[in-house]
DNA sequence: TGCGAGAGCTATT
DNA sequence: AATAGCTCTCGCA
């Protein structure tokens, strides 16, 4: 199957996804649209539902590197909960600069929620701005909130 | 190639 | 406040 691309809107940015059936191969924040469309998950999340976006794969997770571990343990963050860098270290009994490294490189974010760890102290790093890191924190924690979506 | 420094950090002096 | 710890990447020779 063909790798496919597509955007939707999220606040003020745009969120282009590119997958290929149900492995999402790459995902990033941008101030301009693309044509296309997105996974109906992606989406809905991007319309404020808690929908668990875990479920879909990436091809972060196909691998079985150290980084590919980070990522699964990072997935395993429930939607509109928070980790902190060192959590996701010592459970991938590595460092948590490792755990930074693995998140500035996430090819999928929203699927590797890496927007859910944070420093132990501030809301850490995001590329490409941390407005986004704080919004998707602010929604989540809306969307968990209410009972309806 | 090969070495050194620094990255979306943190716990420990 | 300074530093070591861990892995990966980039720059420079």
């Amino acid at each position: 199957m063909a790798i496919v691309g597509g955007s939707c809107r999220f606040g003020l940015w745009y969120v282009h996804v590119w997958w290929d059936g149900d492995v999402v191969h790459r995902v990033r924040f941008a101030e301009t649209g693309i044509p296309g469309t997105v996974p109906a998950p992606v989406l809905q999340y991007c319309a404020g539902r808690p929908v668990d976006l875990s479920r879909m794969n990436s091809v972060a997770l196909e691998h079985d590197s150290l980084f590919s571990r980070i990522y699964r343990s990072v997935r395993d963050v429930p939607y509109g909960a928070t980790a902190t860098y060192g959590a996701i270290a010592s459970r991938c009994g590595t460092a948590p600069r490792v755990v930074g490294r693995a998140m500035a490189h996430n090819p999928t974010p929203l699927v590797i929620p890496c927007h859910r760890v944070v420093a132990a102290r501030g809301i850490g790093g995001f590329s490409p701005s941390v407005e986004i890191k704080e919004a998707l924190l602010a929604m989540e924690k809306k969307g968990k909130t209410r009972v309806k979506g």
